[in-house]
RNA sequence: UCCGCGAUAGCUCAAUGGUAGAGCAUGCGGCUGUUAACCGCAGGGUUGCAGGUUCGAGUCCUGCUCGCGGAGCCA
């Protein structure tokens, strides 16, 4: 875009630390390159914005558009006899989704969208957009992800992808803060790490299948015991032909995993995790939960300590709800709903029958039936964001749950190491970031809260 | 894999078994403060595919394809 010879650019590149960048754009005024997020600060001052259109209406004498450059709307004016005839004329070739460049002195105006205006001194097409598909009327859900990669274009799906990111934002912050290493899990890896989800398969040149990863934690664990803690960030991948509203094939999961320790420590991580990420969502995407239309009620509960329960006392509400519900059954989704229901923010269910958990997963030394593992139920039945546990860590126990589980030792052999040499109590768990922006935004479906959605019929784009 | 629903103009949707239509989008014209602007005119269709019933099928029947929602499974 910018040309080399560019005098704005020249100045930046000779005395970067001596010219402060605005104080370069002031000199060489009206041609200064603004965001419109910045307008508040250019009030009264021409300046040029470069973008696309967003809509356009006009009417005689009078023309407005809206130009969007992704950090906002504004509206520009033009009146007959007052805006530049070439301007004036160049309005009428604009399509939806042509991106020019503007020129004028910004105004407050309460009536145009964003609360910002320009009279518009001067006006450079860039580009003619073909017709575009997407039309300011309704579109089907089907249709819209076709052009997903034009659908990121409108103001819902910047609200929701802003949210994702303040999310994923705050989520660093937190472990970042707290002294925790980053580390990264492969995505390719030799074999299942839960043993139940099924797995994508690849081809891995000589040494055979590899398969897509569903999850960090068990290199999360090799990190614990390294770095004391640590927490995993990356997507996973689940096979499953599962085609609800609440999957997605591949998704994004944090997962911290610290040594030492114990379920209870555990779980105070995990609520006061997502206090710090809801409360963040709160404190600086309101303007876009606004948009989305999110009753935020809800949300401001998120707040330390957050209810726990066991799952036998879980059980006992859906009981109670006339729900014939088995012990030893994994909790289904209406059940999650019908449990949630019972809080005002998110619950923490613990103790789980072992059988319907994970091969890793410490027993209850009070009961040998129960598995020392949380799932954390978020309420308006957004179902399990959390699920975490205490990791078995003795090399015997261990052992003895690979072969329960028909597992392959020798593909196991390095995380019994972990067991082997200096074993100590270790827990962790993993958050879905999907599920949790979708509930944060109040959204119906999971695949709005991620830029390229990957479903069971969705590839593309 | 199972259960339910759906497919008509570029988009969103109408149409008792009887001439396939509206709004938006597109093109042209009008309008000096619009807000998914508005008003007028115009172009735009192998009704998902293949059969069948019928004088006549977008509509009824059979099969198929694709999609959506739910169950199971999961974050």
């Amino acid at each position: 875009m910018h040309s080399p010879f560019d005098p704005c650019e020249i100045v930046w590149y000779i005395v970067p630390v001596f010219i402060p960048f605005r104080s370069c754009h002031s000199k060489v005024s009206p041609m200064s390159r603004v965001y419109i997020e910045d307008l508040h600060l250019h009030v009264g001052q021409p300046v040029t914005l470069r973008g696309w259109l967003y809509n356009k209406r006009s009417s005689g004498k009078i023309r407005f558009l809206v130009m969007r450059d992704g950090t906002g709307l504004v509206q520009g004016v033009m009146a007959k006899g007052t805006a530049p005839e070439e301007a004036f004329n160049d309005f009428d070739a604009l399509t939806q989704e042509s991106s020019f460049e503007m020129t004028g002195v910004v105004r407050q105006e309460k009536r145009a969208p964003g609360g910002y205006e320009m009279d518009v001194a001067g006006l450079k097409i860039l580009m003619v957009a073909h017709e575009y598909p997407i039309t300011p009327k309704e579109h089907g859900i089907d249709f819209l992800m076709d052009r997903r990669h034009l659908w990121l274009r409108s103001s819902r799906q910047h609200a929701i992808l802003r949210v994702r990111h303040q999310v994923i934002r705050s989520i660093r912050e937190f472990f970042d803060s707290r002294g925790f290493l980053l580390l990264d899990a492969p995505i390719f890896t030799p074999a299942a790490c839960e043993g139940t989800s099924t797995l994508f398969e690849t081809k891995y040149f000589d040494l055979g299948s590899a398969y897509l990863t569903q999850s960090g934690q068990l290199y999360g664990e090799a990190g614990a015991m390294a770095f004391g803690k640590v927490y995993v960030f990356g997507p996973t991948f689940r096979a499953e032909k599962s085609k609800t509203r609440r999957h997605l094939t591949e998704f994004w999961m944090v997962e911290p995993e610290v040594a030492f320790n114990d379920l209870n420590d555990n779980m105070d991580l995990a609520e006061e995790m997502l206090e710090h990420v809801v409360q963040s969502a709160l404190k600086y995407r309101m303007p876009e939960l606004e948009t989305l239309g999110r009753n935020t009620a809800m949300l401001a509960n998120v707040k330390r300590p957050l209810p726990r329960i066991t799952y036998d006392e879980a059980v006992e509400i859906l009981h109670k709800n006339g729900i014939a519900f088995e012990w030893g059954n994994d909790l289904g989704g209406t059940d999650e709903t019908v449990v949630s229901q019972q809080f005002d923010r998110p619950v923490m269910v613990h103790r789980y029958p072992a059988q319907v958990k994970a091969f890793y997963m410490k027993r209850d030394p009070q009961n040998a039936k129960l598995a020392l593992a949380v799932d954390v139920l978020a309420p308006e039945g957004y179902g399990e964001i959390i699920g975490g546990s205490q990791r078995e860590d003795d090399l015997d126990a261990l052992l003895g749950r690979i072969k329960e589980h028909n597992l392959p030792q020798e593909a196991f052999e390095w995380y019994l190491d972990l067991r082997r040499y200096g074993s100590v109590p270790h827990a962790g768990f993993g958050l879905g970031i999907e599920r949790t922006v979708s509930w944060i935004c109040g959204l119906d479906h999971l695949r709005e809260t991620i830029p390229f959605p990957r479903m069971i019929y969705r590839l593309t784009p």
